[in-house]
DNA sequence: GCCGATGATGCAATCCTTTGCAGGATTTGC
DNA sequence: GCAAATCCTGCAAAGGATTGCATCATCGGC
């Protein structure tokens, strides 16, 4: 169907050999006969078969991309982030979904690892150990987590909290609570650390409301247990759990932020448009993908440097209209 | 690196030919043999090279999904749906996103056209022509999008329209407004003519607001028209829009569904958590992106009935707040 | 106990591209 | 003007699996 190679170097009179080295090494072959080659394939739309090449070279000029939960708002901002620059590199994209179970992670791993050149592993729930052992055999890229000695793009989210608190305590607050996310998610942990240590610094005081599904659901439930704790103000693993939150409050008449302050993480698209709108740390989800995608490219070039490699990238308060003034009783 | 089939054949006493055919067609071969070759490829962790394999067969089991926007929750279900089907047939699949860019979807298909088997066009914007052109050359599947002579799966939206049209009426409204989508969907255009038959047969009056970008922003713009028209009930596009709707009626301190009822389409996660909850007609989305994939597989195994492979899927009326009687004035 | 049919297996070609090596042509240096 | 260096191009092998065809063994029928 589709033009081999063999017919284009015969449309130019040559020999298979230099067609190929005229489309992928232009600058080791002579000029004339290198346009005389890209016009004739071009005449043919010649486009190089893939297994072909793939099963010469070892590599399939796919990558891979795992995430939790496509569902979570999130995550659809990082896998456009992830395609636009695997296209500019030439590379296609295979897309998996483990939602949210860790176990199913490993498993995908595999099964991809042998159809792509490498594979982004975005917040990942497995534990570091399991995730350390597939990156000795396979070419892996944490996205949103960090684990030693495995390459990895994430957020500061230890700033990040720290403009949280001070937003807060400049409104006054003293008391805020913590709404986690999972247990088997690095980033809860990384957020309530970074949490203990502003919170700390500030001499506020700081109520961990526990862990609670990264969903809308997660939000509702955790909503009274916040409100009973007494705190003016409360931050939430993630926007859609803090629009949860939203949700539960105003459903028991309290006023926000009149009576509670309720900040999120991630600056999701729906975060502008609840009313309140939701004070948020605002995270460059599609900046996280590309950077991902960085980061394997280059190691995919120099495995010899995948231990070193790592990226952080900034956070941003964006301050709407969930956030006001402590109450003062 | 990994095992080939020449090990897997010495390990087993058997020549290569053997190994592959006790693999990929067992039941040619005899059962000792079979059992042995198994094994040994069990042993040794033996998975055929896809390349390779490609290369022969000119098959490369993988599908390609083409949607417009992951951003709108709409998708990411349909994907799951594809993910989930495709995964049980051992394809795996390419995703891309056009960012509601019609012009981009051409190029898109004629990238991915050569590294699968075949496309799954998730309602697709762009013109009739230009896909059915691109059917031409690739195994192509619509997915919530019906076009002639081009295999698709559609949601019977007729059946959609008279069934939110009868709740109407049920509550003794007259007159209704339709806020519809982009010119481009044929979900709008399909939608709007159910709608059109479902008000006349009942008797009611039908004002059609215009064509709005398919986000939260989108129903929000439509809203003033809609109060402007003096209706009593409004159906949108899709639940993203319908919710622009609720947040900027309320914000105008109309009542819903006091003052006025609204529906939306889609059912997504968001669509019960807001306040009032939204009655909508429930779409089954991964079950759209599960048939898709049915009907890919179907036609790749026998293209000559290309043509003739279609399926209608139904809707189903979700009763929830948003909706209510008639103000009567 | 022999012949034909049947079943199981191996041989070898094939898919298309890339790349190490060699050789021919041209240029450079002296 | 000749040897050496440089540049460009072609040859041929390699990569791993699949499959048409041929071969061989076995079995059943008579």
């Amino acid at each position: 169907m589709r033009a081999t190679i063999r017919e284009v170097a015969r449309e130019a009179g040559v020999s298979p050999s230099t067609v190929s080295r005229a489309l992928s090494n232009p600058e080791i072959v002579n000029a004339a006969t290198r346009e005389r080659v890209v016009r004739a394939a071009q005449r043919l739309g010649y486009a190089p078969n893939r297994a072909a090449r793939g099963l010469i070279t070892g590599r399939t000029g796919n990558l891979g991309l795992i995430v939790p939960d496509l569902a979570n708002p999130f995550f659809p901002s990082v896998v456009k982030g992830v395609q636009a620059k695997a296209r500019e590199a030439d590379y296609a994209v295979f897309l998996s979904d483990t939602d949210e179970d860790p176990s199913a992670e490993a498993g995908l791993v595999r099964i991809l690892a042998k159809q792509v050149d490498g594979l982004i592993l975005c917040s990942p729930r497995a534990p570091e150990e399991e995730i350390r052992a597939l990156a000795e055999s396979t070419p892996l890229v944490m996205a949103n987590r960090r684990i030693r000695n495995v390459p990895s793009v994430f957020f500061d989210n230890t700033d990040g909290m720290r403009q949280a608190v001070a937003h807060l305590r400049a409104l006054g607050h003293q008391r805020v609570a913590w709404v986690g996310g999972p247990r088997t998610s690095w980033s809860t942990r990384d957020r309530v650390r970074g949490l203990r240590a502003a919170t700390a610094a500030a001499g506020m005081e700081l109520v961990v409301a526990g862990h609670f599904p990264p969903y809308f659901e997660g939000g509702v439930a955790a909503a009274d247990l916040v409100v009973a704790s007494g705190v003016t103000s409360v931050v939430a693993y993630n926007d859609v759990m803090a629009l949860g939150l939203l949700s539960r409050l105003r459903d028991r008449g309290l006023d926000v932020p009149g009576d509670i302050s309720v900040m999120g993480i991630d600056d999701i698209h729906m975060s502008g448009m609840s009313s309140p709108a939701l004070t948020t740390i605002s995270l460059t989800k599609e900046q996280l993908g590309r950077a991902a995608v960085d980061l394997l490219l280059a190691i995919l070039e120099r495995p010899e440097d995948a231990r070193k490699v790592r990226r952080e990238l900034p956070t941003q308060l964006l301050v709407r209209a969930s956030t006001g003034l402590a109450r003062t009783n």
